[in-house]
DNA sequence: TTTTTTTCCGGAAACGTTTCCGAAAATCGA
DNA sequence: TCGATTTTCGGAAACGTTTCCGGAAAAAAA
């Protein structure tokens, strides 16, 4: 589609192209009224500036890429809202790609941002990551790059991340305060970090408590809502029901109570389901379900500032990582009367 | 960040960039094995062709905007997965946009993404569009534009819909032919076209089987949970419950579940409940709600190869518009025992 | 009135590619 | 061996901005 240019504006107003660029961009070096009519008459001719040409100038792709694990669950969209809202603000595109739980997509994703010179990457990880090679040359190379979510540790970059430890020792330790002590644990991907700290504050609720807890309280299950329907399946056959269950996040949570439901089992009554991530459905499903709440949003602002401060400052700093809080909404899930 | 350029390439070769662009570009006019020898060279050299420089001198972006009503619900981000398939498998990049079911937000979308010089949008209008000025433009300006879902019929430019009446008729039919003539439709806003295509359908279902039908039937409700939660607790206070609720779409279904639950009436025993537009949640909430389902990766697709058979011909087309269907999915809360 | 200073504008280089056209070298045929 | 043809490569213009530097005109000061 043909655009009106700068040359185009200039010939009409007998001018340079050079004064039109300034009557654009500057607030100083233009007499006034020459501006003025340069600003209208460009907009009567439908003028308006090519940003090709001006990043190409800059140096500066004005793009951001975000990747991550999936966008079907409104948390991850939740969280990209809190992105756009701070950079669209400063000039910047997003661009979104969504890596559905597969370590090759999301390898691909980032090549295909690299490919397109975005200025940086927020990056939350798929449920199968497990190789950084990539994310280390990236790093390596000074390209700007935030981790969120699902982070690993041992890259030296800038990352948030939820304090999942303390809330899934909080809990764990709801279930426990109302005489709950045979629990179990439906746990994320073991080499993903916010399982391990789950799982971790899991554990360390029943010792705070002095109850018996072991390795086969824990078992991996996946994220999905059709990981948690299969493992709580599994052990419905086996006959090996906890009196509850501590979920990784809410997917799992809605799986696990599907399968109860499935089978005549009653929640929170016969067994209580408490889950993580809260999604707005878990007030909305019968019975309303028990969660940990993340501050979404203010996750996704606090990555993209992290990304700009890195962007802007071009120089290395040493990486730090946010830890956001949340909060327990407890609900009839998990709530024995 | 600073990039390697063809430039650089050059010299580390003594050759010229035009050797160097026809290595990366030409598959003749080339010697094969110099090059074999600049392929080589570049990647030690950490090379990659800056896509901005390319895209001023080729006059496109490779850039296509999206713009949803929402995304935190599974529905339009499952339309965006097809397109994003679609487009990236041609090089595109896909700047997503949400309005938050915003008129001035969706205005505001549209021009961030024309001053970004996108190649194209597809867009799906937000709850509140009501003035077509600005796309009617952008129309005029032979700007290629595809609408989706929600479209407005008025618009001489591509689009891909559902057959919102025959789905509606059915899904009513289907409450119809179990008996239940009291029904009441929570309808979207009035001046969508699928919620008037919708409403239709409901009308002309009880048409068919000659049932005493009028505009009171018909609630302008919204498409949000809270909207539907909002005027059935209205209708339990009235005492004005129907028999049964034809939704607008899931989750104005949803809201209508939990102000009946919230009340202690029953479904579908009390009062039966059927949405549209189905959310992966239809099956996990109790009773799982029946809903129309639609084949939202295939709008996704079919919206991407309108947009881009546009693109492509930079020719003036007479506009077509692709109707997809769907099905029903019966679940409990719209079957009578 | 003259000299100095300031303001405003224009010209051109630069950003990093693509691609056209011409020249030099290589190849082929007589 | 020479002329004709083909192949391969290099130089430079173009894409549409930004920005630097210099010059002309205007304004101010002596």
């Amino acid at each position: 589609m043909k655009h009106v240019t700068i040359i185009d504006v200039a010939k009409a107003l007998n001018c340079s192209i050079s004064t039109v660029s300034r009557a654009f961009n500057d607030k100083y070096d233009i007499r006034p009224e020459t501006r003025e009519k340069i600003l209208k008459v460009a907009e009567d001719m439908g003028y308006s500036p090519n940003p090709i040409a001006r990043k190409l100038k800059q140096k500066c792709s004005y793009n951001i890429g975000v990747v991550v694990p999936e966008f079907l669950n409104p948390f991850f969209p939740e969280v990209i809202i809190g992105i756009q809202d701070v950079f669209l603000k400063k000039g910047y595109q997003i661009l979104i790609m969504q890596s559905n739980e597969c370590y090759q997509t999301e390898l691909e994703n980032l090549q295909t941002l690299v490919d397109n010179f975005v200025d940086g990457i927020i990056l939350s990880l798929s449920q199968e990551s497990k190789n950084s090679n990539f994310l280390q040359k990236l790093i390596e190379k000074g390209y700007p790059l935030v981790l969120f979510n699902r982070v690993n540790e041992s890259l030296a970059v800038p990352k948030v991340v939820f304090d999942d430890y303390k809330w899934s020792f909080f809990a764990t330790e709801h279930l426990i305060q109302q005489g709950l002590t045979k629990l179990i644990h439906l746990a994320g991907p073991n080499h993903i970090n916010l399982s391990n700290s789950r799982a971790q504050g899991f554990m360390d609720a029943h010792r705070k408590h002095k109850i018996p807890v072991s390795n086969k309280n824990i078992i991996e299950t996946g994220f999905l809502v059709v990981d948690g329907e299969r493992v709580v399946a599994k052990l419905i056959s086996e006959n090996m029901l906890p009196e509850g269950f501590v979920c990784v996040n809410d997917p799992t949570a809605m799986g696990a109570m599907k399968a109860l439901k499935h089978h005549g089992i009653k929640i929170p009554k016969d067994v209580a389901v408490i889950g993580f991530s809260e999604t707005p459905m878990a007030e909305l499903i019968d019975p309303p379900l028990s969660s940990v709440k993340q501050p979404t949003y203010q996750m996704g602002e606090v990555a993209a500032e992290l990304l700009l401060k890195q962007i802007e400052s071009n120089m290395f700093n040493i990486p730090e990582t946010v830890v956001l809080s949340g909060s327990l909404s407890v609900r009839e899930s998990s709530v024995k009367r």
